[in-house]
DNA sequence: CTGAAAGCGCTTACAG
DNA sequence: CTGAAAGCGCTTACAG
């Protein structure tokens, strides 16, 4: 089935393809008549414009890109990445725009996708999230000029645009909750330490920390995987002065902890309470469910992706904040050395 | 930053933009010291082909589809979708080619994506997953002339490619299985009833059943949701001959049987043996963890990449198999009325 | 081995 | 209100 161009609908209407163009983009030019009759043929021949001619005269990709910078572990099990890519999708599609996916494992590659990407013009611009302690992209994506939203970053980047993140309002939260229960010895496992946010929660903690009296934290690297969450617990649970409860930083973390409970050799949560900082169907199907921090992830990433979108058509757009996020109170978390709970699963 | 061209190029090596395009592209017509200068030159400015330009006048977009049609609910808690979104991307990017994806909800829109891609010439070629009982996907398809590839179907598909599930294998595995832990009376909760595969599934386990003496199956929809496999199980748990084990069509119902286990008043696996047909961090960190059937969804997403790139390019390619499913034995599997297993979670 | 030219399918000033 | 023409950045026969 040959595709039809603006030349066989101009034929077939009986005008020049710059009449059949300006009618079928609603400019003037183009008499009320002729305008009907062109999208009526257009419609009849199932006609669309070549995304590659629109992109090479228009000098718009209409196509926007995301790197997934994490190991395909982290990638398959935390649900986060899917309901960004969702989330972002579903926004784009609405104002005809793609969405352009990459995956990298090492930052050489990462920065080789967006600098190709924008060599080739494939992208009008990108959304980077994760951004690391001492990280390149910023500087690179300056450089090549590519509009970029920020996901999920404490401070302004200049030039770009920001989704701030919230994590002083969580720390705030966990502690308060765990603290009101009777904790003041609390761990916390933390994500990759090469990531900003893993750095800002850690400082949010302390803040908090000083708030509550008495408050004692302890930390430990996790890394986001199953493994690396048990063996932090672990590491946690040695010291003299173990915690009584743990904030992990993500759901992936405090659930391997919690089904590993046994071989831990504590009981949940009437030795150890746990927290994670990210809600998905994990924490709720295991036993005892884990006390949680949802937060909309799709209604983020569509936050971004108009913002990404007005900051391509415009040149700027004003700094926005993630959605709060709303602590899910669970069986995970109770006081210290209290009884099981009713299911009996502890 | 002004994104060079071939012009820059040629003007910078004092050649045409032909000559720049030959050696770029590797063909004859430029001398070897011509084209080395003409790559050096080209690497130093971060020269790289416009996608549009390219597509423009070679006719190949370079990039293919796949639309994700199943609702937000599954798409998130499923780990099988972005285990096969990375694993199509990988292998594409690899071979320069990108990923376009899309959402749908309905099948209405889901055709539209399909007629718009192929119209506006942004994809070389689809995946299809998941079909449909009379499902309108494949005749516009035909009708369009895309090529197309379909993961996991039964049968082949005239002018298009497939690549072939193996139903019958682990429906023959699983009662196998539970047969020989003493279990008769075996129950089926299945995913949406539209769904091709659901079909093929029930088909297989009957079939399987047959192999097996005095097997008999019960069946109930569940719609791969949570809330869906728990109402299913209960529903075959309140007939009169209630079954000793049930095999559940994915990951996220099992998973929420065994997560309600005391809700539906049964002990697992002591009066319910529990089997998902999928595998992921859900079976493992319920407790009891489940026994699954694991496949390799990346390699099997590879090569559906590969087979859809030899589509593209020679018009035409040998259907294959998925990889095969491994039975991954846990606890909730045992014989009828075991006794609870030693980690005293049941 | 090399260059001038046409063409891919659009958009968009510019003349009429 | 309408049409002829140039241009976006490539690829690729076709002459030399």
């Amino acid at each position: 089935m040959k595709r039809p161009t603006i030349i066989d609908i101009a034929r077939e209407v009986g005008v020049s393809k710059a009449a059949v163009s300006y009618a079928l983009n609603g400019r003037g030019g183009v008499s009320a008549r002729t305008r009907q009759r062109i999208l009526e043929v257009a419609a009849e021949m199932g006609w669309r414009a070549s995304s590659a001619a629109r992109a090479l005269s228009s000098d718009r990709a209409a196509s926007v890109g995301i790197v997934l910078a994490r190991s395909p572990e982290v990638l398959h099990t935390e649900p986060f990445f899917m309901q960004m890519v969702a989330g972002l999708e579903r926004t784009l599609s609405e104002h005809g725009v793609s969405l352009q996916l990459a995956l990298a494992t090492d930052t050489a590659t990462e920065l080789a996708t967006y600098q190709h990407w924008w060599a080739e013009r494939r992208v009008d611009g990108v959304v980077v999230t994760d951004l690391r302690v001492s990280d390149p992209r910023p500087r690179l994506l300056r450089e090549l000029g590519t509009p970029t939203v920020y996901f999920g970053i404490a401070h302004p980047m200049p030039g770009s645009s920001v989704l701030r993140g919230n994590e002083h309002d969580v720390a705030r939260t966990a502690l308060a909750h765990l603290a009101q229960l009777g904790h003041r010895r609390i761990g916390h496992v933390q994500g990759p330490r090469d990531l900003q946010h893993t750095v800002r929660r850690e400082e949010a903690l302390r803040e908090a920390a000083e708030e509550f009296d008495g408050v004692v934290l302890s930390q430990a690297s996790g890394g986001y995987t199953e493994e690396g969450g048990v063996r932090a617990t672990r590491q946690l649970l040695a010291a003299r002065d173990r915690p009584t409860a743990i904030v992990y930083d993500n759901d992936v973390m405090a659930v391997a902890a919690v089904a590993s409970a046994d071989d831990l050799g504590v009981r949940v949560p009437a030795d150890l309470s746990v927290v994670a900082w990210d809600d998905s169907m994990l924490c709720r199907v295991v036993r005892p469910a884990v006390t949680a921090f949802a937060h909309g992830v799709a209604q983020d990433a569509a936050t971004a992706a108009l913002m990404l979108l007005e900051l391509v058509e415009t040149g700027a757009v004003e700094d926005r904040e993630l959605s709060p996020r709303r602590l899910v109170s669970r069986a995970s978390t109770a006081a210290p050395g209290s009884q099981q709970n009713d299911n009996g699963e502890n």
